[in-house]
DNA sequence: TATACAGTTGAACAGATATTCAACTAAAGA
DNA sequence: TCTTTAGTTGAATATCTGTTCAACTGTATA
Protein backbone atom coordinates (compact mmCIF):
# COMPACT_ATOMS: atom_id res chain seq x y z
CA UNK A 1 0.00 0.00 0.00
CA UNK A 2 1.82 3.76 -1.14
CA UNK A 3 1.90 6.56 1.19
CA UNK A 4 -1.61 8.09 -1.34
CA UNK A 5 -4.03 5.12 -0.82
CA UNK A 6 -4.32 5.93 2.76
CA UNK A 7 -7.80 7.38 4.16
CA UNK A 8 -6.38 9.80 6.27
CA UNK A 9 -3.71 12.48 5.41
CA UNK A 10 -2.43 13.06 9.30
CA UNK A 11 1.10 13.34 9.41
CA UNK A 12 0.99 11.52 12.32
CA UNK A 13 0.59 8.25 11.04
CA UNK A 14 2.72 5.00 11.59
CA UNK A 15 3.21 3.88 8.00
CA UNK A 16 4.75 0.96 9.24
CA UNK A 17 2.53 -0.24 12.22
CA UNK A 18 -0.78 0.40 10.03
CA UNK A 19 0.65 -2.32 7.16
CA UNK A 20 1.34 -4.75 9.54
CA UNK A 21 -1.35 -4.43 11.49
CA UNK A 22 -3.72 -4.61 8.04
CA UNK A 23 -1.86 -7.67 6.79
CA UNK A 24 -2.12 -9.26 10.64
CA UNK A 25 -6.05 -8.65 10.71
CA UNK A 26 -7.91 -11.96 10.74
CA UNK A 27 -9.97 -12.11 7.34
CA UNK A 28 -13.43 -10.52 7.11
CA UNK A 29 -15.44 -14.01 7.76
CA UNK A 30 -13.41 -14.50 10.60
CA UNK A 31 -14.60 -11.48 12.24
CA UNK A 32 -18.02 -11.14 10.86
CA UNK A 33 -18.53 -14.46 12.93
CA UNK A 34 -17.63 -12.84 16.17
CA UNK A 35 -19.04 -10.07 16.04
CA UNK A 36 -22.24 -12.04 15.16
CA UNK A 37 -21.83 -14.37 18.22
CA UNK A 38 -21.32 -11.44 20.30
CA UNK A 39 -24.31 -9.54 18.67
CA UNK A 40 -26.49 -12.70 19.90
CA UNK A 41 -25.27 -12.76 23.84
CA UNK A 42 -25.16 -8.97 23.76
CA UNK A 43 -28.79 -8.72 24.49
CA UNK A 44 -30.25 -9.08 28.03
CA UNK A 45 -32.82 -11.34 26.71
CA UNK A 46 -30.77 -13.46 25.18
CA UNK A 47 -28.30 -13.36 28.24
CA UNK A 48 -31.39 -14.38 30.46
CA UNK A 49 -32.41 -17.39 28.20
CA UNK A 50 -28.76 -18.08 28.46
CA UNK A 51 -28.64 -17.99 31.69
CA UNK A 52 -31.88 -20.14 32.28
CA UNK A 53 -31.00 -22.72 29.88
CA UNK A 54 -27.54 -23.26 31.70
CA UNK A 55 -29.46 -24.60 34.20
CA UNK A 56 -31.65 -27.38 33.13
CA UNK A 57 -33.28 -27.71 29.28
CA UNK A 58 -36.43 -25.92 28.95
CA UNK A 59 -39.52 -25.72 26.66
CA UNK A 60 -40.31 -22.58 24.87
CA UNK A 61 -43.92 -22.02 27.82
CA UNK A 62 -41.11 -22.27 30.64
CA UNK A 63 -38.45 -19.68 29.50
CA UNK A 64 -41.51 -17.58 28.51
CA UNK A 65 -42.78 -17.60 32.13
CA UNK A 66 -39.01 -17.22 33.14
CA UNK A 67 -38.23 -14.02 31.11
CA UNK A 68 -42.23 -12.90 31.69
CA UNK A 69 -42.44 -12.43 28.20
CA UNK A 70 -44.45 -13.49 25.10
CA UNK A 71 -43.75 -16.99 23.58
CA UNK A 72 -43.59 -15.48 20.30
CA UNK A 73 -40.80 -12.75 21.22
CA UNK A 74 -38.64 -15.51 23.14
CA UNK A 75 -39.25 -18.45 19.63
CA UNK A 76 -38.09 -15.16 17.67
CA UNK A 77 -34.76 -15.14 19.98
CA UNK A 78 -34.30 -18.78 19.94
CA UNK A 79 -34.53 -19.29 16.61
CA UNK A 80 -31.38 -16.37 16.16
CA UNK A 81 -29.98 -18.15 18.70
CA UNK A 82 -30.42 -21.22 16.89
CA UNK A 83 -29.23 -19.89 14.06
CA UNK A 84 -25.67 -19.63 15.35
CA UNK A 85 -25.37 -22.68 17.11
CA UNK A 86 -25.61 -21.33 20.19
CA UNK A 87 -28.54 -23.46 21.75
CA UNK A 88 -30.04 -27.02 20.31
CA UNK A 89 -34.25 -28.14 20.29
CA UNK A 90 -35.88 -31.17 20.53
CA UNK A 91 -39.32 -31.98 19.95
CA UNK A 92 -41.25 -33.81 22.84
CA UNK A 93 -44.96 -34.29 21.73
CA UNK A 94 -46.61 -30.60 21.55
CA UNK A 95 -43.57 -29.05 23.50
CA UNK A 96 -39.81 -28.13 22.17
CA UNK A 97 -37.21 -28.41 24.90
CA UNK A 98 -34.19 -26.14 24.55
CA UNK A 99 -30.71 -26.69 25.57
CA UNK A 100 -27.35 -25.53 24.82
CA UNK A 101 -25.49 -25.99 22.45
CA UNK A 102 -22.23 -27.20 23.56
CA UNK A 103 -19.91 -26.89 26.89
CA UNK A 104 -18.11 -23.88 24.71
CA UNK A 105 -21.31 -21.94 25.26
CA UNK A 106 -21.33 -22.23 28.80
CA UNK A 107 -17.67 -22.07 29.40
CA UNK A 108 -17.96 -18.69 27.51
CA UNK A 109 -20.69 -17.77 29.08
CA UNK A 110 -18.87 -18.69 32.68
CA UNK A 111 -15.98 -16.39 31.81
CA UNK A 112 -17.53 -13.51 31.10
CA UNK A 113 -19.74 -13.56 34.25
CA UNK A 114 -16.72 -13.71 36.46
CA UNK A 115 -15.34 -10.91 33.57
CA UNK A 116 -17.97 -8.26 34.32
CA UNK A 117 -18.70 -9.30 38.13
CA UNK A 118 -15.12 -8.58 38.30
CA UNK A 119 -15.42 -4.91 36.97
CA UNK A 120 -18.48 -4.12 39.11
CA UNK B 1 -45.14 -16.56 42.75
CA UNK B 2 -48.54 -17.96 42.79
CA UNK B 3 -50.12 -20.14 39.40
CA UNK B 4 -52.06 -17.25 38.29
CA UNK B 5 -48.87 -14.92 38.14
CA UNK B 6 -47.34 -16.70 35.18
CA UNK B 7 -47.38 -15.04 32.18
CA UNK B 8 -47.80 -17.72 29.94
CA UNK B 9 -50.91 -20.26 30.37
CA UNK B 10 -49.55 -23.28 29.06
CA UNK B 11 -50.05 -26.53 30.70
CA UNK B 12 -46.98 -27.77 30.20
CA UNK B 13 -44.95 -25.46 32.78
CA UNK B 14 -42.58 -26.70 35.20
CA UNK B 15 -43.12 -24.52 37.60
CA UNK B 16 -40.83 -25.56 39.87
CA UNK B 17 -38.14 -25.20 37.43
CA UNK B 18 -39.10 -21.82 36.38
CA UNK B 19 -39.26 -20.68 40.08
CA UNK B 20 -36.32 -21.78 40.76
CA UNK B 21 -34.25 -20.29 37.77
CA UNK B 22 -36.31 -17.27 38.43
CA UNK B 23 -34.71 -16.74 42.01
CA UNK B 24 -31.10 -18.29 40.94
CA UNK B 25 -31.12 -15.52 37.62
CA UNK B 26 -28.76 -12.38 38.15
CA UNK B 27 -29.64 -9.09 39.53
CA UNK B 28 -30.78 -7.32 36.70
CA UNK B 29 -27.81 -4.81 36.75
CA UNK B 30 -25.28 -7.98 36.07
CA UNK B 31 -27.59 -8.96 33.03
CA UNK B 32 -27.17 -5.63 31.90
CA UNK B 33 -23.77 -4.92 32.44
CA UNK B 34 -22.78 -8.28 30.91
CA UNK B 35 -25.20 -7.25 27.54
CA UNK B 36 -23.44 -4.19 27.27
CA UNK B 37 -20.24 -5.19 27.43
CA UNK B 38 -21.03 -7.84 24.39
CA UNK B 39 -22.90 -5.93 22.84
CA UNK B 40 -19.42 -3.42 22.44
CA UNK B 41 -17.65 -6.33 20.86
CA UNK B 42 -20.75 -7.48 18.81
CA UNK B 43 -19.68 -5.08 16.01
CA UNK B 44 -17.41 -5.77 12.96
CA UNK B 45 -15.66 -2.18 13.34
CA UNK B 46 -15.15 -2.45 17.19
CA UNK B 47 -14.12 -6.31 16.77
CA UNK B 48 -11.02 -4.88 14.61
CA UNK B 49 -10.66 -1.95 16.57
CA UNK B 50 -10.02 -4.10 19.65
CA UNK B 51 -7.64 -6.87 17.44
CA UNK B 52 -5.37 -3.50 16.39
CA UNK B 53 -5.31 -2.23 19.76
CA UNK B 54 -4.17 -5.71 20.79
CA UNK B 55 -1.45 -5.44 18.91
CA UNK B 56 0.14 -2.16 19.45
CA UNK B 57 -1.06 1.36 21.16
CA UNK B 58 -2.45 3.51 17.96
CA UNK B 59 -3.51 7.10 17.79
CA UNK B 60 -7.04 8.02 15.88
CA UNK B 61 -5.58 8.37 12.59
CA UNK B 62 -3.66 4.73 12.39
CA UNK B 63 -6.84 3.35 13.35
CA UNK B 64 -8.45 4.95 10.86
CA UNK B 65 -6.38 3.53 7.94
CA UNK B 66 -6.25 0.68 9.55
CA UNK B 67 -9.98 0.92 9.13
CA UNK B 68 -10.40 2.52 6.17
CA UNK B 69 -13.22 4.81 8.02
CA UNK B 70 -13.04 8.24 8.86
CA UNK B 71 -11.50 9.74 12.10
CA UNK B 72 -15.38 11.29 13.23
CA UNK B 73 -16.47 7.53 13.12
CA UNK B 74 -13.45 5.46 14.40
CA UNK B 75 -13.75 8.63 17.55
CA UNK B 76 -17.32 7.70 18.35
CA UNK B 77 -16.93 3.76 18.27
CA UNK B 78 -13.36 4.97 21.08
CA UNK B 79 -15.94 7.17 23.13
CA UNK B 80 -18.50 4.47 22.98
CA UNK B 81 -15.43 1.02 23.95
CA UNK B 82 -13.75 3.76 26.87
CA UNK B 83 -17.19 4.99 28.73
CA UNK B 84 -17.64 0.57 28.81
CA UNK B 85 -13.82 0.93 30.05
CA UNK B 86 -12.82 -1.61 27.05
CA UNK B 87 -10.34 0.67 26.07
CA UNK B 88 -7.71 3.75 27.56
CA UNK B 89 -5.95 6.87 25.92
CA UNK B 90 -3.25 8.93 26.58
CA UNK B 91 -2.94 12.11 25.02
CA UNK B 92 0.54 12.94 23.88
CA UNK B 93 0.96 16.57 21.50
CA UNK B 94 -1.78 16.37 19.20
CA UNK B 95 -2.04 12.65 19.01
CA UNK B 96 -4.53 10.76 21.16
CA UNK B 97 -3.26 7.16 21.67
CA UNK B 98 -5.49 4.29 22.45
CA UNK B 99 -4.60 1.13 23.93
CA UNK B 100 -6.52 -1.91 25.50
CA UNK B 101 -7.53 -1.22 29.35
CA UNK B 102 -6.61 -4.40 31.07
CA UNK B 103 -5.28 -7.67 30.41
CA UNK B 104 -8.70 -9.46 30.67
CA UNK B 105 -10.17 -7.83 27.67
CA UNK B 106 -6.95 -9.42 25.68
CA UNK B 107 -7.54 -12.73 27.19
CA UNK B 108 -11.26 -12.40 26.72
CA UNK B 109 -10.86 -11.71 22.98
CA UNK B 110 -8.17 -14.99 22.43
CA UNK B 111 -11.02 -16.74 24.44
CA UNK B 112 -13.55 -16.23 22.02
CA UNK B 113 -11.21 -15.80 18.40
CA UNK B 114 -10.00 -19.60 19.60
CA UNK B 115 -14.33 -20.51 20.23
CA UNK B 116 -15.45 -18.80 17.02
CA UNK B 117 -12.35 -20.46 14.92
CA UNK B 118 -13.37 -23.87 16.58
CA UNK B 119 -16.83 -23.81 14.85
CA UNK B 120 -16.20 -22.76 11.30
C1' DT C 1 -62.71 -35.91 13.12
C1' DA C 2 -62.91 -31.68 15.59
C1' DT C 3 -60.80 -28.98 19.00
C1' DA C 4 -57.30 -27.27 21.90
C1' DC C 5 -52.67 -26.39 22.55
C1' DA C 6 -47.36 -25.48 21.86
C1' DG C 7 -44.75 -23.31 19.01
C1' DT C 8 -43.33 -20.84 14.59
C1' DT C 9 -43.38 -17.25 11.24
C1' DG C 10 -43.86 -12.88 8.48
C1' DA C 11 -45.22 -8.14 8.50
C1' DA C 12 -45.42 -3.93 10.90
C1' DC C 13 -43.92 -0.73 14.20
C1' DA C 14 -40.98 1.53 17.53
C1' DG C 15 -36.67 2.16 19.43
C1' DA C 16 -31.67 1.67 18.99
C1' DT C 17 -27.40 2.44 16.57
C1' DA C 18 -23.51 3.35 12.96
C1' DT C 19 -21.90 6.66 9.89
C1' DT C 20 -21.73 11.24 7.93
C1' DC C 21 -21.32 16.08 8.17
C1' DA C 22 -20.17 20.37 10.07
C1' DA C 23 -18.70 22.90 13.81
C1' DC C 24 -15.85 22.85 17.54
C1' DT C 25 -11.43 22.41 21.01
C1' DA C 26 -6.70 22.04 21.97
C1' DA C 27 -1.92 21.65 20.75
C1' DA C 28 2.11 22.67 17.54
C1' DG C 29 4.58 25.40 14.55
C1' DA C 30 5.25 29.46 11.50
C1' DT D 1 -0.74 35.61 17.07
C1' DC D 2 -2.44 33.13 13.14
C1' DT D 3 -2.75 28.83 10.88
C1' DT D 4 -2.67 24.03 10.61
C1' DT D 5 -3.55 19.66 12.45
C1' DA D 6 -5.52 15.73 15.54
C1' DG D 7 -9.31 14.65 17.59
C1' DT D 8 -14.11 15.31 19.61
C1' DT D 9 -18.93 16.16 19.57
C1' DG D 10 -23.96 16.82 18.46
C1' DA D 11 -27.45 16.51 15.04
C1' DA D 12 -29.29 14.21 11.17
C1' DT D 13 -30.06 10.22 8.53
C1' DA D 14 -30.34 5.52 7.13
C1' DT D 15 -30.24 1.03 8.65
C1' DC D 16 -30.88 -2.54 11.91
C1' DT D 17 -33.23 -4.96 15.54
C1' DG D 18 -36.67 -6.45 19.28
C1' DT D 19 -41.41 -6.96 20.22
C1' DT D 20 -46.16 -7.31 18.96
C1' DC D 21 -49.89 -9.09 16.40
C1' DA D 22 -52.25 -12.26 13.61
C1' DA D 23 -52.18 -16.20 10.95
C1' DC D 24 -50.30 -20.47 10.54
C1' DT D 25 -48.35 -25.71 11.37
C1' DG D 26 -48.22 -29.90 13.73
C1' DT D 27 -49.34 -32.80 17.76
C1' DA D 28 -52.42 -34.56 21.39
C1' DT D 29 -56.81 -35.46 23.07
C1' DA D 30 -61.85 -35.55 23.50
Amino acid sequence: MSRNEFICDCNSINHELVEQTISQMPNDEIVTNLANFYKIIGDKTRCKILFALKQHEMCVCDLANVMSMTKSSISHQLSKMRECSMVKCEKRGKEVYYSLDDEHISEIFDISMAHISHRI
